[in-house]
DNA sequence: CACGGTCGGTTGAGAATCGCAACCGACAAG
DNA sequence: CTTGTCGGTTGCGATTCTCAACCGACCGTG
C-alpha cells in the first residue's frame, strides 16, 4: 500500500508463468493428496486428457513434476512432485484457507500437523517482531 | 500427503473460481501496490483493455473489487479492494516468495513491516506446537 | 486364441476465450 | 476547434479448451 512502482523483474508473474494456471493449481492439490497417476488427476479432476497431458508436460519442463517409471512391461508412468514443486504447498493452503474463510460456511477439511495433531494456519509474519501481519502492515522497497 | 480422499465440496476450487485467473493474479498485485484505476491497471499490466472490463467486473461480482465513483464530470471511477479482496493477500505473497526462492537469483523486493522494518515472511504454522511446518508435516481431515 | 479392461497417452473438430486495434461519450485544456 | 484523458465497448482473427474417439502395449478370463 505504501509503493507504487514494482520492479520491471517480477518474481509474481514468473511464478504465474510456471504455475499460474487454473488446472495447474487443481492438479498440485491432488498431487499434495498423494495422487501420482495420470488416470487418477483425469478422474478426480474431470480434466481433458489431452490438456492433462500438457500441463503435466509443462509442468515437468518447469521442474515441479518429475515424471517416473513404475513399472515396466507394459511400461508406466507416474508424476511425482520435486522439491520445488512441494514448496508449493504454502500457495495451495493459503488458497484452500481463503476459500475456507469467504466461500463455504465450514472448511470442508482440516489441516494438521502429523506429530501433535494440531490445527494448521498459513500466515504473514515480521521476522522483527513476530507479530502477523496483513496487507495494511506492509511496505516494499525495491532492492 | 496421508488421505487421498478429499471432500467434493471443494474450497481450492471455489477460490479458483473467483480468484484463480492469472490476470486476477496479477489486478491483484497491482491493487495490493495501491493501483485502483482503468488506466493504471491496463497500463501496467498491458492487458487488453475489453478483458480488463471484464475481469474487473467480475472481481465486482465476487465482492473483491468494489468499483466507486471518485469524481463526476465526467463521471470517473476506480477500483480498491474490499476485505475479501485485501485477504487475498497471503495467496499474492506466497505465489511471489514461491517465485522469489525459486525463479529469481535476487528478490527484487522486499517486504517489511512499517512499524519496525521487519522482514515479513509467509509460512505454515501449527497452532499448537508452534513450529513452522511444510508439505510433509501434514495431515488431512474431512470434518 | 479372442475379448475386455487398464494405463498413458494422441488426434481431430467445434466451442469458448483471448489479444489487438479501432472507436465512443463526456468532459478539460490550450 | 483540436488534442488529450478516462473508462470503457465493439468486432475480428488467433489461440486455447473441451469433448470424444482412437491407439499401443500389455494383463486376466474363458
Amino acid at each position: 500500500m505504501t509503493n507504487p512502482r514494482r520492479p520491471a523483474l517480477d518474481s509474481v508473474e514468473a511464478a504465474l508463468n510456471q504455475a499460474g494456471d487454473r488446472w495447474t493449481f487443481l492438479l498440485l492439490r491432488e498431487a499434495f493428496f498423494g495422487v501420482r497417476r495420470f488416470v487418477d488427476f483425469q478422474r478426480n479432476l474431470g480434466v481433458a486428457r489431452n490438456l492433462l497431458s500438457d500441463r503435466l508436460g509443462q509442468l515437468v519442463e518447469h521442474g515441479i513434476f518429475e515424471r517416473r517409471r513404475y513399472q515396466q512391461r507394459p511400461e508406466r508412468f507416474e508424476y511425482r512432485l520435486t522439491d520445488k514443486g512441494r514448496d508449493l504447498f504454502g500457495v495451495t493452503v493459503a488458497i484452500m484457507r481463503w476459500g475456507d474463510r469467504w466461500l463455504s460456511d465450514r472448511p470442508p477439511l482440516r489441516l494438521t500437523h502429523g506429530a501433535d495433531g494440531g490445527e494448521i494456519e498459513q500466515e504473514l509474519r515480521c521476522t522483527a517482531c513476530g507479530e502477523v501481519l496483513d496487507a495494511r502492515d506492509v511496505h516494499y522497497e525495491p532492492t
